[in-house]
DNA sequence: GCCGTTTTCGGCCCGACTGTTTTCAGTCG
C-alpha cells in the first residue's frame, strides 16, 4: 500500500464530508492528514511495520492514526464505507471540476439528480444549469470548460505517482525468484508529465512461475489478460500495468519498441525499410536472421546511430540529430549544484531557513535561494516590505555562518494584474535573487497578459520568471501570452525562465524548454519546495529539461557557487545600468 | 479531527474575486 493510496482514502472522506456540509475544520484535518501522508519521505506502511508511532506525525492524531492502520490492513476504512452509502458513488468527481465546489455540487444533485461527470456534462450542454439558484450562464460555461480540461487528462497519473508505483512494483519483483531482469518502458521511461499506464518488460527463467509471482502482488485487483507473452493487470488504484516477457536476445529491441514513442519508432523503422531490414519488438532482422536485439545500442548501432535517450524519443528531430551526430548531451541530476526557489515557514513553507539549508547540503548542493511569497499572496501570509527586510536579514545571518555554502536572500514576488511587482523595486533591488510569478488573474486576454509579463521582465530587478505558464496539470490551463515576445524580452533583460519541478506544474513544459534553448535563453530548474522532502522533486524538473533537449550549459543551477555569484553580479550591474 | 494547553475546550488563515445577487455565497489559493 502506497502513501498516495492511503492519502486518497482521506481525500475521499474529505470530499464527501464537504458535500454534506460538515464542519470545515474536520474536513481540513482529513486533507491535512492526506497531505502529511503523501509528503512523507518514507512509506507510512514501513513506518507502521517498524513500530513507529504515527501520532508523532504532524496532522495525524488519534483518529487518523487508527484509520491509517485500518487502511493498511483492509485497503479502506469504516468511516469511508459508511459515508459512501450516503452519496452516489461518483458525486465527489464533480469537485474535480474547476470552479465547482461542494455547495453547488450538492445543488446539482438535489435539484437535477446529477450524480457524475457524465450527467453534469449533459445537463450543462442542455443549458439546464444556468437557471439553478447560485448558477448563471457564466458558471455553466466555466463548468463546460472545466469538464474539457478533465477529459484531456482522464485516467492519467502524475509522473511522481507513477514513480511511486514503479518503486513499489520493483520491490515486489525483486522477491520473485524466476524474474532475472525487469525494466520500465513506455511514457514512464520517456519521463512524460503524466502516465496513462505502465509497461514493464520482464526477463524470466520460468515465465509461468514469474506470472504467478507477479499476480501475488497485493494491489493487483483484476487480471485483464494472461497469456504466454504477457500478463496485463489493473491495480486497486485503477492503474493498468502491462508485464511483457522477452528473452535476453530480444530485450533491447523490446525496450525500443515499447518505449516508443510510436512516432519515434516509425522514424527509426524507416531506416530499416531503406535497407530492406525489419525491426520489431523481437529484434532487427535481415531476412529471417536476427542481426540485433540484445541491447538498444546494438539496434541503433546497426543504423549507424548513437543510442538516443528515451526522453528525446518523440520524433521531434532526434533521429535527424542522431544521424548528424548532433544529439545533445542531456543535463543530469548530478550536474545540479543548488536550488533557487524554495519557501520557508516565514510564509507558507513548513521548514525553517536552517532546515532548508541542511536539506540542501544533504543533497550535495552548494547553494540555495530562499524565495518566500510577497504580500499579495495573503493566504500564504506573504511578506510586506517590512517583513521582507527582516526575513532577508535573518537569511543573511544564517548565510554568514555558512563557510562553504552559498545562501541567497531572495523572494518570489507576485506580478500584479497590470504588470507591476507586488513590492517596491527598491526593496527588491537589495536581494540576491528575485523570482517573479503570476498567482492571480490567470484569465487575462493574451495581449494584456503579454504586457503584464513584459512589464515585470523589464523592471530590472527580476532574475527569474517563476512557473511561466501558471498551469496545474489536469486542472488549470496555462495562461495565454505571446511566447516569442516574452522569451525575447527575457533574453534581452537577462531574465531566466524557471522550470518548476513540482509534478503538478512541470512548467516550463518540455516543448518550451526546447524553444527557449533554440532562442538562446538559459533556464533554471527549481523545486518550489515548501518542505525539506520536496527538494527531491528536482528529478521531475530534470526529466522535463531532458525532454526539452537541455544540456548542462543551458541550466543556470549547474554552475558552481562561485560561477553563479559572478554571473549574478554581472547581471545586476547590467540590470541597473 | 488536530493541537496546545491558561490541559479536556476553543481555535483552527482568511482576503480577493467571480458571478451571482441586489448584499453575498461559493470558490480559490
Amino acid at each position: 500500500m502506497e502513501n498516495s493510496e492511503v492519502a486518497a482514502v482521506f481525500e475521499e472522506i474529505a470530499d464527501i464530508l464537504e458535500i454534506q456540509d460538515e464542519n470545515a475544520f474536520r474536513i481540513r484535518s482529513y486533507r491535512n492528514g492526506a497531505r502529511a501522508i503523501r509528503d512523507l519521505p518514507e512509506r507510512v506502511a514501513d513506518l507502521v511495520a517498524a513500530g513507529k508511532v504515527l501520532m508523532d506525525l504532524p496532522g495525524i492524531g488519534k483518529s487518523l492514526s487508527e484509520k491509517i492502520h485500518e487502511i493498511l490492513e483492509t485497503g479502506t476504512c469504516r468511516t469511508l464505507e459508511d459515508l459512501k452509502k450516503k452519496v452516489p458513488a461518483h458525486l465527489t468527481d464533480l469537485l474535480d471540476v474547476k470552479g465547482l465546489g461542494a455547495k453547488r455540487a450538492k445543488v446539482l444533485h438535489d435539484k437535477l439528480g446529477i450524480a457524475d461527470l457524465e450527467g453534469l456534462k449533459q445537463a450543462a450542454e442542455e443549458g439546464k444549469l444556468r437557471d439553478l439558484p447560485g448558477f448563471g450562464g457564466k458558471t455553466e460555461q466555466n463548468i463546460l470548460k472545466g469538464l474539457k480540461t478533465i477529459e484531456a487528462e482522464a485516467g492519467r497519473i502524475s509522473i511522481q505517482d507513477a514513480s511511486e508505483q514503479v518503486a513499489a512494483i520493483g520491490r515486489h519483483l525483486a522477491g520473485v525468484k524466476s524474474i532475472t531482469r525487469w525494466e520500465t518502458a513506455g511514457s514512464f521511461r520517456r519521463r512524460r508529465e503524466t502516465i496513462g499506464d505502465l509497461d514493464i518488460l520482464v526477463e524470466a527463467s520460468d515465465r509461468e512461475k514469474a506470472i504467478e509471482g507477479i499476480l501475488e502482488y497485493g494491489p493487483v485487483a483484476d487480471v485483464l489478460a494472461r497469456g504466454e507473452e504477457k500478463v496485463f493487470v489493473r491495480l486497486a488504484s485503477g492503474l493498468e500495468v502491462d508485464f511483457r516477457f522477452f528473452d535476453a536476445a530480444a530485450f533491447g529491441a523490446a525496450q525500443m519498441y515499447f518505449t516508443g514513442s510510436k512516432a519515434h519508432n516509425i522514424a527509426v523503422r524507416k531506416h530499416a525499410q531503406r535497407r530492406k531490414w525489419k525491426l520489431n519488438e523481437y529484434g532487427l532482422f535481415r531476412g529471417k536472421r536476427r542481426i540485433a536485439g540484445k541491447t538498444e545500442e546494438e539496434v541503433y548501432g546497426k543504423f549507424k546511430l548513437p543510442w538516443i535517450p528515451p526522453e528525446l524519443r518523440e520524433d521531434r528531430g532526434e533521429v535527424e540529430a542522431a544521424e548528424k551526430g548532433n544529439l545533445p548531451t542531456l543535463v543530469e541530476h548530478k550536474d545540479i549544484k543548488g536550488d533557487l526557489h524554495v519557501h520557508t515557514d516565514a510564509t507558507d513553507g513548513h521548514a525553517t531557513i536552517e532546515e532548508m539549508v541542511q536539506g540542501a547540503k544533504e543533497r550535495g548542493y552548494r547553494y540555495l535561494a530562499i524565495t518566500d511569497h510577497s504580500q499579495a499572496v495573503t493566504v500564504a501570509h506573504g511578506l510586506d516590505e517590512r517583513r521582507l527586510k527582516e526575513h532577508a536579514e535573518r537569511i543573511r545571518e544564517v548565510a554568514a555562518r555558512e563557510k562553504k555554502f552559498l545562501l541567497l536572500a531572495g523572494i518570489e514576488v507576485d506580478i500584479l494584474k497590470g504588470g507591476r511587482l507586488d513590492l517596491p523595486e527598491k526593496a527588491l533591488a537589495g536581494l540576491d535573487w528575485v523570482v517573479a510569478s503570476v498567482h492571480s488573474y490567470f484569465d487575462l486576454p493574451e495581449a494584456k497578459m503579454t504586457e503584464r509579463l513584459l512589464a515585470a521582465i523589464a523592471s530590472g530587478v527580476v532574475h527569474g520568471l517563476g512557473h511561466p505558464f501558471g498551469r496545474h496539470i489536469g486542472s488549470r490551463d496555462p495562461i495565454q501570452f505571446d511566447v516569442d515576445r516574452v522569451f525575447d524580452a527575457c533574453r534581452e533583460h537577462g531574465v531566466l525562465l524557471e522550470i518548476n519541478a513540482h509534478p503538478v506544474r512541470l512548467d516550463l513544459p518540455d516543448i518550451y524548454c526546447k524553444r527557449a534553448k533554440e532562442m538562446g535563453l538559459a533556464m533554471v530548474i527549481s523545486t518550489d519546495a515548501h518542505r525539506v522532502s520536496e527538494l527531491d522533486l528536482m528529478e521531475y524538473g530534470i526529466g522535463v529539461a531532458r525532454r526539452g533537449w537541455l544540456e548542462e550549459g543551458d541550466v543556470l543551477n549547474t554552475l558552481s557557487a562561485s560561477a553563479l555569484r559572478k554571473r549574478l553580479r554581472s547581471r545586476d550591474e547590467k540590470g541597473s545600468a
